[in-house]
DNA sequence: TCCGACGTACGACGTACGTCGTATAAGCTG
DNA sequence: CAGCTTATACGACGTACGTCGTACGTCGGA
């Protein structure tokens, strides 16, 4: 649902992201939940993750990660679809998500 | 300088170790320094570490560490001596503290 | 055209965080 | 013993965070 009451969809540039506005934004389960489930569907519009909370919550679940970098979002027609950002993030940050997502994993599978 | 008015103190255990408190106890610039200095010197008493935030400051964010599992302290005297938990966390969560600092360092020396 | 679905904006609420100053306790040194 | 050093405990302060309910704007289908 594209602009006028809703801010502008403003991306991070590669350059600006920031390790401690990373792990922060990847510091939280509903997050991460967020970000495991977009590592196997591509693409995904915001009422569709596996997640417990409110609406006005899960949106802004979605502006951390999306101002951390993590997310990229774009509109069409009444969705709003998100993906990872994951080439960006290893661009600047090479191996780290994916590190992190496993181990992530494991710890899951293990408790 | 032991126990009595001071809390005991206490280390989680290995199978205790969350990676989402390991995140947001790295998400902070002062505490990455503290790790980022034990990284290189193997043990430090706590009033050496070059951070520039007051000791009471510098006390809580020992505790931070200290209950996410990251750093060890012992006390010898007057002093507490401080190290980094770098087995249990490569146990606990192969690789992720160096792909984490790695990342920091060179995050560091870009800017 | 109207209505439901989608997702956000805004404000509120309680809690946690980072910070500090001050008081305090224990060890070391004279 | 007295005084300095080391580091913490405690309380306070302002801010940020995670959560929600409500109101609203946009799109698509009946």
């Amino acid at each position: 649902m594209p602009r006028s009451h809703r801010r502008v969809l403003t991306h991070p540039d590669l350059v600006e992201l920031d390790l401690l506005d990373l792990l922060h934004a990847l510091a939280d389960p509903t997050r991460m939940t967020i970000v495991r489930t977009l590592r196997s569907d591509v693409e995904r519009p915001c009422g569709t993750f596996p997640v417990d909370v409110a609406p006005s919550t899960l949106t802004h679940h979605f502006r951390v990660l999306r101002e951390a970098g993590v997310i990229r979002q774009r509109d069409e027609g009444n969705r709003r679809w998100t993906t990872l950002r994951l080439d960006d993030l290893n661009a600047r940050f090479p191996g780290l998500l994916d590190s992190v997502l496993e181990t992530y994993e494991r710890q899951l599978a293990e408790a």
